[in-house]
DNA sequence: ACTAAACTAGTCAAATTTGACTAGAAAGGA
DNA sequence: TCCTTTCTAGTCAAATTTGACTAGTTTAGT
């Protein structure tokens, strides 16, 4: 799935590592959080599959980088990856549902407590997200979805809050 | 994270590695992916750090196995861990949008007929969920927050399908 | 009584991911 | 001018995660 990210971004223009992490930090930081040694894991991985093609580029006497050009292989790739990646469903897993199973160990009040700074962090996320300025093209579609489900999540913490006091002492 | 899941099922009792396993694939399975390998990685780290303790048992002939058991280091890490981890938010991001964001590179048409496919894909989920007995205690809990977001999702596939067609060719 | 399937209980090497580090170039301030 | 910070462009070893495999036990069917 990642690297259909990558195809996508080189179909459009090569591009140095640099500049494809400062991307992905960046601009997509709101879908995902590839690091910089993953990325260049990636991207060699690809290269040696014939997907994606390296040469040195230097510019003044800056460090020399490295520069990423799509093949026609990585074309096709690009091609039946979305296909094939768009007719499946992957779980997402919400870590922070661990703890919230755990609540009923902890007093009412302390429990209370957690909840309400949880909705405090986020409620600031939210904000956060809302007051990010619009992005281009469909980069904005996936910070849309993200404050969906940003807003489902805080209706379910009030439900959450709502329910108490729970059950002690089963 | 997954070491607060851990500790909070051996608080009730010890259990072997296997059980601990089942466990996380039947039970947990809404919330969490350990894989078996991992587990064991895990346990032995705990171990390693003193927060539980191994012992071997066999029963008739079966294979020996490896009983865990919390010690009191552990429960103490069960309970700062608990409250720091309620206060913390971790993004959760969406694989599956990364497709999405290239949806634009395809005709309408195919366009449409995928992401149908998908939503087909999303509404069987939904009904395994809404099917899936009641678990106990706060599994429960889980079950509901999952069914929320899917929700969510299914909503904003219904809204992607009605913002087609897209602008093409910019 | 015998065999195939499923259960039990893990291990191992290989793939993947990450935090920490390196090292030179350019920019900014006193 | 000199020094400190920030930008550029990665690398490396260590931590983590996974698919594939092993090997003995019990159960079910015939």
């Amino acid at each position: 799935m990642r690297e259909l990210l990558f195809l996508g971004l080189l179909r459009h223009q090569k591009m140095h590592g640099y500049q494809l992490n400062e991307f992905i930090q960046k601009d997509l930081a709101v879908c995902t959080d590839i690091k910089k040694p993953t990325a260049y894991y990636l991207l060699n991985k690809m290269a040696e599959r014939g997907w994606i093609e390296q040469s040195s580029e230097q510019i003044g006497n800056r460090p020399p980088r490295r520069v990423y050009q799509i093949t026609v292989e990585g074309e096709a790739a690009f091609q039946s990856l979305l296909r094939e990646s768009m007719q499946q469903y992957s779980p997402t897993f919400f870590e922070d549902d661990i703890p919230l199973a755990y609540l009923d160990e902890l007093e009412t009040d302390e429990a209370k407590d957690l909840l309400e700074k949880r909705r405090e962090i986020l409620l600031a996320e939210l904000q956060k997200m809302q007051e990010t300025a619009p992005h281009p093209g469909t980069v904005q579609w996936m910070l849309e979805h993200r404050l969906r489900h940003l807003e489902t999540e805080l209706e379910w913490l009030n439900e959450i809050l709502s329910r108490l006091p729970l059950m002690e002492k089963k």
